[in-house]
DNA sequence: CCCCAGGCAAGAGCAGTGCTCGCATTTGTG
DNA sequence: CACAAATGCGAGCACTGCTCTTGCCTGGGG
């Protein structure tokens, strides 16, 4: 629009860029303050109008739309998930892997449990008219790339998650099936130069290890485990585990999953 | 409200009753069609009173409020994918376990990919201000109800599942952990006359299933496999395919997981 | 230092929502 | 058959997302 010549697009200069990018980040910080309390579908763009202090008529001069308020809601809260667990795994120690899984996982949890309204956002049932843009996938994937990292490096010490069922017959031509299945996950990595070389069945084990991380996770938070499980913190602490122990992530490299020593689970 | 002396509370006699009756699974009938289309947010009083002819107050003669109207619709929905399950697994051969897990996993995934809105109500984001009533938890609980009566017949078979990892050195602390932990649930199915006596590590990994379903289904429906996995079908019959194997359901009883037969999981 | 274009907020308005209340009308029961 | 209860209607309240017009007011080029 302006900057016709020379000025950085991505720095504003002038005195009304900088309070124009101000309010913009005031309105998305009160819309995630009403996410926080409300939930997403209670999200109601006169709320954060009011909130800020505004009309809401003058919060499109910021955001085109509600949804579009959505998407940098979305990438926003992505972003925050995937740092959290990124750094959580990294300040585990290097050589213990169970300890790096295990540190990736409960800072998903925490940060779910912390942010209930968000987690609804990015994970729960998606908002009626609303298509997420492109550059949302790219924030939500962080998550499932930290804990294929512990994999992969588990596999590449030797260890091996359990093996997929043997199909009577035709194993084979199960296994052939099963890189098929996942094909386009390494395409997806191989894209953005990441473990596209990893065992079939470790890429398969960990889509569905952190499938039901999210299970267990969602089913805390939306209440499906009231009167099943108590203390969620330990359920969820033993589900990492056996998970852990399913992808042969074990302490000491190079050994079966027979012998091997798992994480511990202490809270 | 009226029958005072006689006539059974269950059966309505008089015409008006009847009618009553019928309008009021009327409502219920457009809802569900309503739902089907625009899912579970979208799900407006009116919209409902206009599909069967009637302007939005009439409809609070039968329903007192839209909440009343989700809860009636939840009910109806888990009974749906209850009896769905229920019947997929009863038809399959007695003898075959896995054909029997898998039959029920297919159900359910057969339901929610044919009912998404409906799936979405079940599992999805709670609607904000509404809170599921009891009369809600006892047909939500039917689906795993069948889960786990397979796994406790393959138990009493000889299998067993994939062991707890040990814990370093506290292994039976650990184990006595685990029976807390699902403690509730034992408790829930002993107050109904089931399972009860099932092995901890049984209800536990049965547990860790039927979230690792419910996951697989809610990613696939609400668009977090998209550029991952293309054949979703496909996808969910290895998933279910390698819980049966960590679950211990083999088709020969009384074997160990490593020379038992797995599942043949061809579409 | 001036001045005015352009960014910006306000407000009215439209179509929709859940829900309440008073009134008329039907209905079928005793 | 008469009367009360059950029922449907419509207006109305407070709310939603979003559009469009109006007018202020200020940033920054001349």
């Amino acid at each position: 629009m302006s900057d016709p010549h020379d000025a950085p697009v991505g720095t504003p200069r002038t005195a009304r860029a900088l309070a124009r990018e101000a309010i913009t980040r005031e309105i998305l910080a009160a819309a995630r303050a009403r996410l926080a309390t409300d939930g997403p579908a209670a999200l109601s763009l006169r709320a954060v109008a009011r909130d800020v202090g505004m009309v809401s008529s003058a919060v499109y001069r910021y955001y085109a739309s509600r949804d579009a308020l959505l998407t940098a809601l979305i990438v926003e809260c992505y972003d925050e998930l995937g740092a959290a667990v990124e750094r959580a795994e990294a300040d585990a120690p290097r050589d213990d892997l169970p300890a790096r899984w295990l540190a990736a996982c409960r800072a998903l949890r925490d940060w779910a449990v912390a942010h209930p309204g968000e987690f609804a956002l990015l994970y729960g049932t998606p908002v009626p008219g609303y298509a997420a843009p492109r550059r949302t996938v790219d924030p939500a994937t962080r998550v499932v790339r930290v804990l294929i990292a512990v994999v992969v490096e588990a596999d590449a010490r030797g260890s091996r998650p359990v093996p997929a069922p043997a199909d009577g017959d035709a194993g084979d031509a199960r296994a052939e099936g099963d890189a098929a299945l996942v094909a386009g996950a390494r395409e997806f990595a191989a894209a953005r130069g990441l473990a596209h070389d990893a065992p079939t069945e470790a890429v398969v084990r960990t889509l569905m290890a952190w499938t039901a991380l999210f299970g267990t996770v969602s089913f805390e938070l939306f209440g499906h485990l009231v009167g099943s499980v108590t203390d969620t913190g330990r359920w969820f602490d033993a589900v990492a585990g056996r998970l852990a122990a399913d992808l042969g992530i074990h302490r000491s490299a190079g050994r079966g999953r027979a012998e091997a020593t798992a994480p511990s689970v202490g809270r």
